[in-house]
RNA sequence: GGGGGUGUAGCUCAGUCGGUAGAGCAACGGCCUUUUAAGCCGUAGGUCUUGGGUUCGAGUCCCAACGCCCUCACCA
């Protein structure tokens, strides 16, 4: 294959390929052969294959606007001028006028070039291929079927493709092809690139509504000698000329609350941060969380910035996004109508979730804030659900949280205990409470019985708050009662989207924290001892909020996309083996 | 790691009971100045993921490996 590449750059003197040698060509390289030689046409036609800068170009979807306000009828033309430039998406040719469907990064126009028109630019025509990529001028009209066209009188030839583009109608389809070549998912299919706008759009929503309330941007260390701030696996490195083995971070938080003892009183940070786990759906081994801080505030303060937050990003992304794709899957439904019958559209419709689509629009047009995700309707409208965690344990778990009995009686009946003490590996405890509770912290057995009678029915945003305090060890005890920590949860459908905290301050009760965690399982998942933490917080650090939100998690609830891989560009995979 | 699914042309997919490989798109040649996934005529394109096995004969059945997807487990 490499020797089909030619090391010249000018058509010239390139060795012709003997009939045998491409008959023995596979397929793949063989298309790939014909558009080598359509770009050599074009070197010899003087015209650069690779071509170059290209000023005051026109957005496609700005000259959509401009042109709207014509009102063109069909089969004119006006007197408007663009200069567009994209990818050939599609080429029609009939004879002497060929109409191409070309796409740039807002939208797609028609070109519309005429053998009359163009001249001798027209041989450039005949050795475009799909997916190359040209700048056209020309004169905006309709054609007599009404579609907005740019009638071409001078080309620009920019960039020619050598791989031909996937199939025009169902685009790339392949998952794995997909994520390993996202280059050409986001070119061939656009609802990618309308998520990944989204994505832009949610981020940056946040980032000005934090900065509006007077909020610092920071950066903190990914690579980190001492991990913390969460219970999750390291990625581990090495750093050569300190010869010091690293961690790459599971969480910013330690670090940005050092920030608030040394007086930063409101930061955040869109934090990327790595977790050597497993995968799945809802989790990529690197992810980016939102964490933010704010002194003189408490936990009740971060509901608020999480309502309004979401809040924002949502008018940046599925307010206008849910109205656009209702509107896409009822012209899909009618279509299909109209062409293959109305079991086909039924179908269809079934499986783009219309009728979820048509609620969460209804919501929205009466100012309400609703999604679709995964089928169900989720109303982002504030405020959200407060459930106390004992209310909810209580209520759907059938427990009442510190009747210790009763928590254990459940955790055996719905197999938690097993599995834990299964965890526990070579030192089974003997089955009763006491030693259970030596082995197994009651708060553990509650979280289990939480995690499996509770969160499922948390479809709707809903505040989790006043939490065991044994599994938050950096989170304040509750004023009136000590086995409760000032921590929430927003869950929605079943999903931890953020975590917060009333930030612990006291530097005794963190450093006894850290050592019960140390000596707790001897896990390696369990936190380390961070001796400068805790000397930062002997300076003092103010009471504070602090919160984590899952951005990824966002993304995927505000552009109904079931696998996180859908909102991260670049999902890690496994190196292709050739 | 367990379970389920899947892997056929560059792309999207068929392939019946085991009988020797099919379509559409893309490509190539031809016709075509208003197409909309343009159309029409013609041509070419395959290590059926890989390796074993059963069989006269395997894309198809069996075993194993590998990739990917889903799911469970793990992951507060």
């Amino acid at each position: 294959m490499q020797a089909l590449i030619p090391s010249h750059p000018r058509a010239a003197g390139r060795p012709s390929l003997a009939l045998t040698e491409l008959e023995s060509m596979s397929d793949e390289d063989q298309l790939k052969l014909q558009r080598i030689k359509n770009r050599d046409s074009l070197t010899e036609l003087g015209i650069d294959p690779y071509g170059r800068r290209l000023d005051d170009v026109d957005r496609m979807v700005a000259v959509r606007e401009r042109a709207d306000r014509l009102n063109i009828a069909a089969g004119e033309k006006t007197e408007m001028r663009a200069r567009l430039a994209g990818r050939v998406m599609l080429k029609r040719v009939m004879g002497k006028l060929a109409f191409l469907t070309v796409r740039d990064g807002t939208g797609q126009i028609q070109f519309g070039l005429s053998k009359s028109e163009l001249g001798e630019q027209w041989s450039i025509v005949k050795k475009l291929d799909l997916s190359d990529i040209i700048g056209a001028e020309g004169i905006i009209g309709k054609t007599k079927t009404g579609e907005l066209t740019l009638w071409v009188n001078h080309l620009t030839f920019l960039t020619k493709a050598l791989r031909p583009p996937p199939e025009k109608w169902h685009g790339l389809v392949d998952v794995d092809l997909r994520y390993r070549r996202r280059y050409v998912d986001l070119f061939a299919n656009p609802e990618v690139r309308d998520v990944f706008h989204q994505r832009g759009a949610i981020i940056q929503a946040i980032r000005s509504y934090l900065v509006g309330l007077g909020y610092l941007e920071v950066e903190t260390p990914v690579l980190q000698p001492i991990y913390g701030g969460a219970a999750a696996r390291p990625f581990t490195t090495h750093h050569n000329t300190l010869d010091m083995d690293l961690f790459l971070r599971i969480s910013p938080e330690l670090y940005l609350k050092r920030l608030l003892v040394g007086g930063l009183e409101r930061v955040f940070e869109i934090s990327r941060n790595f977790r050597n786990e497993g995968m799945s759906t809802r989790h990529n081994p690197e992810f980016t969380m939102l964490e933010l801080y704010e002194a003189y505030a408490d936990y009740n303060v971060m509901m608020e910035r999480v309502e309004q937050m979401v809040s924002a990003a949502f008018e940046a992304s599925a307010k206008q996004a849910v109205p656009q794709k209702l509107a896409a899957i009822r012209a899909e439904v009618q279509r299909l109508q109209a062409e293959k019958g109305e079991e086909a559209a039924q179908a269809y419709a079934q499986e783009s979730r219309l009728a979820a689509y048509e609620e969460a629009a209804g919501g929205i047009d009466k100012g309400r804030l609703t999604a679709v995700f995964n089928g169900q309707v989720l109303d982002f409208t504030l405020p959200w659900n407060r459930r106390k965690y004992a209310d909810l344990l209580a209520e759907y778990g059938g427990v009442e949280i510190h009747d210790k009995d009763a928590v254990f009686a459940k955790a055996r009946d719905l197999g938690i205990y097993e599995t834990l003490t299964t965890r526990l590996g070579d030192h089974p405890p003997p089955p009763t409470d006491a030693a259970a509770g030596s082995l197994i912290d009651h708060a553990v057995l509650v979280s289990e019985i939480f995690e499996e009678t509770v969160e499922h029915h948390l479809t709707q945003p809903t505040f989790v708050y006043d939490y065991p305090a044994a599994i938050c060890p950096l989170t304040r005890r509750h004023p009136e009662d000590d086995a409760i920590a000032l921590r929430f949860e927003a869950i929605a459908c079943g999903m931890e989207l953020g975590n917060a905290y009333t930030e612990l301050n006291d530097p005794e009760i963190q450093a006894e924290n850290f050592r019960k965690q140390v000596a707790g399982e001897g896990d390696e998942t369990m936190a380390v001892m961070d001796e400068d933490y805790v000397l930062a917080l002997e300076y003092g650090m103010p009471p504070a909020g602090g919160l984590g939100v899952g951005i990824d998690r966002l993304v995927m609830l505000l552009t109904d996309s079931s696998s996180i891989r859908d909102v991260i560009l670049f999902p890690l995979q496994r190196p292709q083996s050739t």
